[in-house]
DNA sequence: AGCACGCCGACT
DNA sequence: GTCGGCGTGCTC
């Protein structure tokens, strides 16, 4: 007899699970690592998992046989594989639950891969055929657009969406166009040059930086680049011109955006540079069946250019050759539930594993990277200058002492609005609060709208005449008099970008001022539409929230005004003061991005505090070190390393006992790493009541990312074993961002 | 996560 | 007598 190996497979479930399962397989060959099977799993349940591992001798005695192979050839490839088993145990997370968030849900469901079509013109007169359709406006463009190129349903998805499906559908019916199934190609690099990319001339330093890179990648000096280019400097234009010559290779690129920077305009911009080549959106404004689709494009090679949220890490591409990262110092690339993974971390995990660049670009980066950049483990360069002659905005401190304000804007911000507006510039005001005002209450009694789930002060919405709460949605509509006693007058305490938006309208009746928020923003196209107007150059007033401060280019912007940023000097959260000073640095490089030079007013109560004028006299970089050292002092990070244990139930205080027990039985572990482990805590969140849930953490804090490690496995089964009642969650958070 | 098993109180 | 409450433990 041949030694054959045995039929096993090691399965990934999507339970919240630590551990794979082992099955058998009695189909040869037995599928590869990567692919999906059909698994039973209990008594009566079948489930959908992913292969890790086939032929192995297993531990088990009886092992239940698999279902059904529901992937001929593996949508993760094993280097994909090694990391997500890599966060599994460095997130201290349920490996089920990792490799299944790599996965779109149709995928995730057991639904098949799609089959990739292509549509063809099939119409030899098309100007006759123009005519023929003289309403239908989308049938018009799709037939122009076919008879330029014959294009992939992807490629569809990516220029229009999902609207193109329709008239495709008359156009196929009157027999001018026509599906064709694609046979997957291997992405071959031909055809990247393009006359579009030789339209912006790049400056010295941006050529320089290129030819900087080019030079660590003919060395083969793979360390991630840090390109650190003030706002306006033009890093996207480097990021294009290091991403084309991995497309000549007929590789794929990925570029990773925040949640809520993926404007029109630089997906358009990538298109536009790189009209032969194929560029796909994955964010989460599409749905189910165009994410699937264009996963399967960046898995099948047709995809060339991913531009891509938090979650397309961890996208299966087929031959990935660059990653890069905008924003880099963002927020929003960290997780903040489930399974809570840091996608600029593992990006550079992944890019170092595939040996392929990376590029992590931003004009405020994060500390961390900062720091990887002067201990020499990322290469750094830098865009000092904006191209041409524009310059950077000036920034000055406005005093609110001894000031008239208005809502909260003081008369002389008025008054250079007013200036700004008479001279045909626009301006923007910038303010961290949507809403009306957030607080409503009545100035007899006492009595304020608070959420009954939170206890926290509403939001007062007058468009809506609703008090919202602004940490679980919950919404109740306000009426004439107090709730309580019946006084017939109820005000508002605090400014919003909703008052804000009152106030200047009132002042400049003629000039459209545009708020952009959540509350403005929530319907697809309406922020599209609203930046069309700020774009048309016109004096326009913008009034918004974070949503302004990324990337977007305004020319005719001069003037900058922020609002109200007092609150967060004073913020116990170390990572506040970080956040504040990128948040103020990429505000005002929204002004004077055009001929016109900008100017930024920041308004505040504490024109001394040292963060601001630290920032104002020597910049960003001076800021970061001086909060580097601050954090050295502390053995905070990126010196120390934490991680965030979370318990909420229900119930008052039920959440904190739970976390109180885990300490006592840790006590005895502890006691082996004196001095490599500290607790701190149990303590309430800053938030102790969200969504009618007590919410309570324990911070773990370690002078060595080993000993952290080696201890949360001790914390995870302790907390396995800990006494708790069934309405309990707990959540395990490494290296967290976010303290709420 | 789901779900079965199992051990105690209040019902036709 | 049994129906059903949810605490406990398992899923290869």
């Amino acid at each position: 007899m041949p030694n054959t190996p045995p039929n096993t497979l090691r399965v990934v479930i999507p339970r919240p699970l630590y551990q794979a399962f082992d099955y058998e397989c009695d189909s040869q060959p037995l599928p590869d690592p990567g692919c999906r099977v059909r698994v039973p799993l209990g008594p009566n349940h079948s489930v959908v998992g992913i292969v890790i591992e086939n032929g192995f001798v297993s531990e088990f005695e009886k092992l239940r046989p698999i279902e059904s192979v529901l992937d001929e050839a593996p949508l993760l490839d094993k280097p994909l594989l090694d990391l997500l088993q890599w966060a599994s145990v460095y997130y201290h997370h349920p490996i089920g639950e990792v490799f299944f968030t790599a996965l779109p849900n149709r995928l995730r469901a057991g639904r098949p891969l799609q089959e990739n079509f292509e549509w063809h013109l099939q119409c030899t007169d098309v100007d006759d055929a123009l005519s023929q359709i003289k309403r239908a406006k989308l049938q018009q463009d799709l037939l122009t657009k076919l008879q330029k190129s014959s294009l992939t349903e992807a490629q569809l998805t990516s220029l229009m969406m999902s609207k193109w499906r329709k008239p495709m559908q008359q156009l196929e019916d009157k027999g001018w166009a026509e599906r064709r199934l694609v046979v997957p190609k291997k992405s071959s690099g031909t055809d990247v040059d393009h006359p579009n990319q030789h339209l912006i001339e790049l400056s010295d330093e941006q050529e320089q930086n290129l030819t900087q890179l080019a030079e660590w990648v003919e060395a083969d000096e793979l360390q991630p680049v840090l390109l650190h280019g003030i706002t306006g400097s033009g890093k996207t234009e480097i990021y294009l011109r290091a991403i084309k010559p991995v497309l000549e290779k007929g590789q794929q690129a990925l570029l990773m955006i925040p949640e809520i920077g993926l404007t029109p305009q630089l997906f358009q911009r990538f298109c536009d540079f790189f009209p032969q080549q194929t560029v796909v959106a994955l964010h989460s404004g599409l749905n189910d069946t165009q994410r699937a689709q264009n996963w399967q494009s960046a898995h099948s090679g047709e995809a060339d250019v991913v531009v891509g949220t938090r979650s397309s890490i961890f996208c299966a591409f087929e031959n990935l050759g660059i990653i890069v990262i905008d924003e880099e110092h963002d927020g929003s690339f960290k997780q903040q539930e489930g399974f809570h993974y840091h996608a600029r971390d593992f990006a550079v995990k992944r890019a170092s594993q595939l040996k392929i660049p990376i590029i992590l670009g931003s004009a405020t980066p994060a500390l961390e990277t900062l720091l990887n950049a002067d201990r020499k483990r990322y290469h750094y360069l830098q865009l000092k200058s904006r191209p041409g002659t524009r310059t950077p905005p000036k920034t000055s401190i406005l005093d609110l002492k001894g000031q008239t304000t208005e809502a909260g804007v003081s008369n002389t911000l008025l008054k250079l609005v007013a200036e700004q507006i008479k001279d045909g510039n626009q301006v923007m005001l910038f303010l961290n609060r949507r809403g009306f005002a957030p607080v409503l209450l009545c100035n007899s009694c006492g009595w304020h709208a608070v959420c009954p789930a939170c206890d926290t002060d509403m939001t007062y919405h007058a468009s809506r005449n609703k008090v919202i709460c602004h940490h679980c949605d919950y919404q109740q509509q306000v009426g004439t008099q107090c709730p309580s006693c019946k006084n017939p007058q109820i005000s508002t305490h605090g400014h919003g970008t909703e008052r804000i938006e009152q106030l200047l309208c009132s002042y400049f009746p003629q000039t459209p001022v545009v708020r952009v928020d959540r509350d403005t923003t929530s319907r697809k196209g309406e922020l599209a539409k609203k930046l069309e107007i700020v774009r048309e150059g016109k004096p326009v007033i913008l009034v918004g929230t974070q949503m302004l401060t990324k990337g977007h280019d305004f020319p005719n912007l001069t003037l900058v005004g922020i609002l109200d940023i007092d609150q967060a000097l004073f913020s116990t959260d170390y990572r506040a003061q970080e956040q504040l000073a990128q948040q103020i640095v990429q505000v005002s490089g929204r002004a004077g991005r055009g001929e016109k030079p900008g100017r930024v007013i920041l308004q505040t109560s504490q024109p001394q505090h040292p963060l601001l004028n630290q920032l104002l006299t020597q910049g960003y970089r001076a800021v970061a070190a001086q909060l580097l050292i601050e954090r050295q002092a502390w053995q905070y990070p990126p010196y120390g390393f934490h991680a965030l244990i979370r318990a909420n139930t229900p119930h008052f205080e039920a959440g904190l006992h739970f976390l109180q027990g885990v300490r006592n039985d840790l006590q005895v572990v502890m006691s082996e790493q004196v001095g490599e482990i500290g607790l701190l805590g149990p303590m309430p969140s800053p938030l102790e009541k969200r969504a009618g849930r007590y919410r309570y953490q324990m911070m773990v804090s370690a002078t060595k990312r080993s000993s952290l490690h080696c201890f949360l496995d001790q914390v995870i089964s302790t907390m396995k074993r800990q006494k708790k009642t069934k309405d309990l969650r707990y959540t395990l958070d490494v290296d967290p961002t976010n303290f709420m």
